[in-house]
DNA sequence: AATGAATGAGGGTTCATTCAT
DNA sequence: CATGAATGAACCCTCATTCAT
């Protein structure tokens, strides 16, 4: 199948399993970013994506599967971006760490919709174990990875830190921000929020992250 | 039947109206961190609290209403606490910061069923515009009041630094570290979020906030 | 008891049985004219009596014994009504018929509360055997009352006409003429409905209501 | 499956939203029969129609409006059958009032169910302004259909007399008839009540409704 | 593969009734 | 006699799921 037949597939009437399901994902998304998580329904879903009532069930079983793999899509598709932009757009542990921050305010990421969908679940996710599951999975990957850069750091400039600290502080940082540009808080942009993420570095590693790398950030593409 | 006996309302047949109303909030806040928001119903609630079906119709005229008074009801505690910490244990103005971060992992803040209302409310608040009103509201009391000392502290110490980043970044700080405690974070405790704070508090007023300071805290008393 | 300490005692906090009945099926009226029948709740006639919830089980026992009490209050009135006019302001048989159709129209038989509660029993005549023996009741002391009078009108007048074609139909216009009144029909009043009905007596009995009766009942008093 | 048993539809899986639609009014109809309008609930009507609990949300989108649809399909019933008298079964303006009071007592409309209905909605009509809308829309389309007759009739016979009057006093004996049967009056049937309205119109019009005139009815066909 | 009419369990809410005060 | 907080059955309605087409 060509390329250009495969993207409109939205508009066949039968399209490939694993397209459908990525179109009624994408729908859920924009449904809970729109409505919330409890106002999103079946056929709400189904509406968005244009689609008929019976479908989530004959692709995804059951509304909770739907879920699940919302969550993981998203989950996923953040570790893509991170991992993409730390191979391509780093070399030096610093630069690294930099991206990482950087990704963490990226238009894809940071946008409201995929703010909602983590808020979402992270609401649910004390009664869900699936839920908290998956959140673990993706934080656990992502703490290694900042873990590991920041070891090299604190080898580098021989600093007396806990990695746990900032690595901790790090995602909690980031995260916290996030709530904020959820919660449309007043002067909160995803600007000051890579620059708040990057006065918490500078304080860890004052070494590494001089003021000046704040100046640079802004024109750096990510990925 | 003694005083002290007729004093345990939830056993009374009748009660004042204010104390039914606490009593099904805080049967709220328990059915909220057990089953999440989602699966709370009018029937769990009124269980909880051990009393009849009808009962919170008949006190909060409905569903929305209820939840509505019970964030504003964690919220308006969260107050009270770091108001009250402001007063009494702080004189100067790095101690009255310190002891507003020391409430942020106080045990009545940030045990797990008020840290699992919060998500749960956060994960609803952009399709309920009350609810981020609500919250909307007691961050900025929040951080007006952080702001304030941390203004201070600059002109004391004379950073170069804005008091915004300083007050977003620590607000932020601390709803990050909650989630990590909300999703069981491996390593996660409230005394490391108190440390890991204190060490972006560190970062930003090197002078006001040594690391003996980080010593003393822990047996520090909040209120 | 003097009549003027009576007069007041809707307010007193204890009341006669009777006076307190009363009260409440006066208030259950009032409600069933404003709101309809299928709204008119417990509360809805206790607030508009000025009581307490629980005030009308005390004199009732149950709603549906309310609710019977007052459609034999409404239809005992109407009698005593019509009883009274019979005796008072007419002689002749003929004089005796227009004063009964003349009730039908009376300010206190025909003002839209009245009816409202006519129509609403009516309604839910079929399925409340009660509510139709009720009704039966009165229908039959009433077309007793006009058959008698029609008896001796025919036998005066030497008319070929079967009773009971003039007393159904004397009944069925009266309450097909409410009908008009209770849904604003354009230009149905009381008044054109006392010529509709005088139309229907003169059609059948042509020597007795002639058009000059027409005339002076206008200016008749019917108690 | 053969044809004849695809055809009745009450049986199949699935229906035509029409006939769903008539099929759920019809037993409304028949509910507000047996049990009046305030017994009759949701699970009532599905249960008579023989389906599910959910169906009338899914056809009708709520309660009201199922009782909406049901008022104005006893009117449009009505109507079609006045209609299609006035056109099929007379030539003479005298013979189109006969068809027309013909109609009243005709079985398809006459019959307890559809009588129960107009009553149970009466009932109510003062507190739902979209039933007083349904009946007065019937009713203006009735009376002028009547009056357009009468003062054919009046202007043939000279008669001086209001249209009004005879418009109004004969749908007014018209429903105070209906109740009469609906209460089950000693006596009272649907002959009786024909009888009574074309007495009626004796009186208003002696030159053109005689005494033979009252023979023929009864065996004349009305549609 | 896809549809959408139909299902029915379970939700929020109302309200007649009870009962301690 | 009177109150009004409390009860719980029953209401209307929603929505995940099923299934004939």
């Amino acid at each position: 199948m060509s390329q250009a037949a495969s993207k409109s597939s939205a508009k066949r009437r039968t399209a490939p399993k694993h397209e459908r399901k990525e179109q009624l994902i994408r729908a859920t998304i924009r449904s809970i970013a729109k409505n919330g998580l409890s106002v999103t329904t079946m056929a709400c879903v189904a509406t968005e994506a244009g689609l008929s009532q019976g479908i989530i069930n004959l692709h995804f079983q059951s509304k909770d599967r739907l879920l699940e793999e919302t969550l993981r899509y998203v989950a996923d598709e953040y570790r893509q971006i991170w991992l993409k932009a730390m191979k391509n757009n780093a070399k030096t542990a610093a630069e690294k760490l930099e991206a990482l921050v950087a990704v963490g305010f990226d238009k894809r990421v940071c946008q409201r919709s995929k703010l909602a969908v983590w808020f979402a679940f992270w609401g649910e996710s004390r009664s869900r174990p699936v839920y908290r599951q998956i959140c673990a999975d993706r934080d656990e990957d992502y703490r290694r990875a900042i873990s590991g850069v920041c070891k090299e750091i604190i080898e580098q400039g021989n600093y007396d830190i806990d990695a746990d600290v900032v690595v901790y502080g790090l995602s909690a940082m980031n995260e916290g921000l996030w709530l904020d540009l959820l919660l449309d808080s007043p002067k909160m942009s995803p600007e000051l929020g890579f620059d708040i993420s990057m006065a918490w570095l500078r304080g860890m590693f004052p070494q590494h992250f001089s003021i000046e790398s704040k100046r640079n950030i802004r024109t750096n593409k990510v990925v």
